[in-house]
DNA sequence: GACTGTGAAGCCATTCACAGCT
DNA sequence: AGCTGTGAATGGCTTCACAGTC
């Protein structure tokens, strides 16, 4: 079993379990078996047995899995174990709820920063957090080191922004700007388009006998 | 060319491509060729190709594709020449910033209403959209219809939440809450997993060799 | 000569089915 | 007997390569 290549499909499901192990488990939970697992999550038992198999044997035979065991297991494959520090760029709707979003707290991901470059929001704040100058933006980095960036301005200024997070010296981008951007191969790069999510809906809802 | 069974990646990508046609069409271009449309959204000209010929054939042999016929045609695939109606549920930070997401107004999405059940709450205003009580749902939205629902609430209530919107005649459900749901087969359902994106990161920030 | 449309080949992910433990 | 781990079979998406058209 090489660590070479795992299907993107594969860590979206393991996120998905590692959240259904924390329920079993707070329900008292101690051990689960692939079936149960599939079952509550919506795939097949093969599949999570599989997706499993990439990273080691984590079962017994005939028994099942360890509930706390496999959880704290995925949880360290997706790297959870630890603290990652954020920084987002662009303090509107999105970027501002982003920032207080309790959801990426909960996973260990802590906001150290919000930027914007519009000078009427440069010192608002937002909880604890107080906007600052996009200008700040290698100095504040260069103090305070952190690994994710997330890109939430208006597309024409994403590349731009994107540019200015990797000679921070940001390891990681996740880009919410509709446009294609170009970063360099050795920062991992990913986009979410919200756009995209409701157009899927639209096109199926377009699809003929339903 | 049968309509039947179309890769999701596909649907994907057919959005990218329409914002490419569309900034193509600004900067005043007449016609466009599979691989520029490849290297100007970083795929390759085949995938153009196989991706648009699912539809029917849109260009011309030797000269390539009209650019506005070719957004107009992609814009009609994923039934975005007609507005679509949205409600969401859960007016917390993430669901007040997707009301007024100006991304979604772009493609022809229209917030017809938001809703919560904290009490403190409603009657606020998120520019002229009102947040009304969870209550009202099934009145408003027996009163004016829309297509499609958006869950933002907190894990623990976002079935509940999901049940309400079927009951009230929803045609799709866009759902945010990290919480697997189950709904009915005639439901165009979708969940995005905010934190999963960040998760994916962290993943391959772990991986050895970058 | 340039570029589309498409069958065939190649590649990758999922499902099947069963051997191997407990 | 029950359930994991996994090679083999299947299915689906992407890439290749070229015939067809302008």
């Amino acid at each position: 079993m090489k660590t070479l290549k795992i299907p993107e499909a594969t860590i979206i499901r393991l996120s998905v379990y590692s959240r259904f192990l924390a329920q079993a488990e707070r329900r008292g939970i101690i051990t689960i078996s692939s079936g149960e697992i599939a079952g509550g999550v919506g795939v097949s038992s093969a599949q999570v047995r599989k997706d499993l198999a990439y990273f080691g044997e984590f079962g017994t035979r005939g028994v099942g899995y360890n509930v706390a065991e496999l959880y704290h297991h995925i949880m360290k494959i997706l790297g959870l174990t630890t603290e990652w520090s954020v920084v987002i760029v662009g303090a509107g709707k999105l970027g501002s709820a982003l920032a207080m979003y309790g959801g990426f707290r909960d996973r260990g991901f802590r906001i150290r920063a919000i930027f914007d470059n519009d000078p009427a929001k440069i010192g608002e704040k937002l909880e604890d957090l107080e906007i600052q100058t996009t200008e700040n933006l290698e100095s504040v980095l260069a103090k305070s080191p952190a690994e994710i960036g997330v890109i939430t301005v208006p597309a024409d200024v994403a590349q731009e922004v994107s540019d200015k997070l990797v000679a921070a010296g940001i390891k990681a981008i996740l880009n919410f700007a509709p446009q294609v951007l170009s970063v360099p191969e050795d920062i991992v790069f990913r986009n979410v388009d919200l756009s995209v999510n409701l157009e899927i809906l639209t096109f199926n809802l377009g699809l003929p006998r339903r």
